[in-house]
DNA sequence: GCGACAG
DNA sequence: ATCTTGTCGC
């Protein structure tokens, strides 16, 4: 609203457009061995928040790992610009990690995103870690409804280019929105998340890490 | 100009 | 994101 929201919008889109040139599609891996969900929590003033990432074992989805760290919004809520508001505090708990996590996801876009770099590709490319995101709300795109089942799946598509999927993780369930950040494909995205949520709609690391900073804000 | 708009 | 447990409906 203010002058000074407003220019840090622009230093936000500069940083992001810069951010971007160093993203790196395709090529997710075969077999990660180690999966993290990140998420954070508000308090509800809107500024205090806490941040959770929960690092579970990829063939038995037992958790391996968690970090939780408490601090403040570091940019008001702009779509488009989310990430500048929860990845400083997401950073600073992946840093306390002490088993590496192959893959982050999410809880957010990642290639399916106005500019292209929405938060799963802000985490992957300051990381250097494969990254996606699997969003509960559309940002951008249109699709067809994927069939009522649970593992089907529609593109999302968005100024012409397909940027994500519309994918069924429960039958009679609305489906999710799964979208590449780094280093990771959109089949491997799509597969992963049907395996972390083979009970719910979302992924398990989601769900996980979701409880963790909720917890951490009480 | 009017809505829509990840969390 | 958050306000919010139980309750209505298939």
């Amino acid at each position: 609203m203010d002058a000074t929201a407003l220019y840090g919008e622009q230093e936000a889109l500069a940083t992001q457009d810069a951010l971007r040139s160093r993203l790196i599609l395709g090529n997710g891996p075969t077999a990660p061995a180690t999966v993290a969900g990140l998420d954070v929590a508000y308090h509800e003033d809107g500024v205090r928040l806490a941040a959770a990432v929960v690092v579970l074992d990829a063939a038995d989805l037992r958790v391996r790992d968690t970090a939780v760290v408490r601090g403040e919004a570091a940019f008001p809520y702009v779509p488009g610009l989310f990430a500048f508001r929860e990845v400083p505090a997401l950073l600073e708990a992946l840093g306390k990690l002490t088993v590496r996590p192959d893959v982050l996801v999410c809880d957010g876009h990642g290639l399916a995103h106005p500019r292209r770099f929405g938060l799963a590709c802000h985490l992957g490319v300051l990381t250097g870690l494969s990254s996606y995101g699997v969003g509960k709300t559309p940002l951008v795109g249109t699709w067809e409804q994927p069939d009522d089942r649970r593992g089907a799946r529609a593109d999302l598509v968005d100024a012409g280019e397909t940027v994500g999927a519309v994918l069924r993780t429960r039958q009679g369930v609305k489906p999710v929105f799964v979208s590449v950040g780094h280093r990771m494909d959109l089949d491997g995205a799509c597969a992963l998340t049907l395996r972390l949520a083979s009970r719910f709609r979302l992924p398990e690391t989601t769900r996980l890490a979701d409880r963790a900073c909720r917890d951490a804000l009480r």
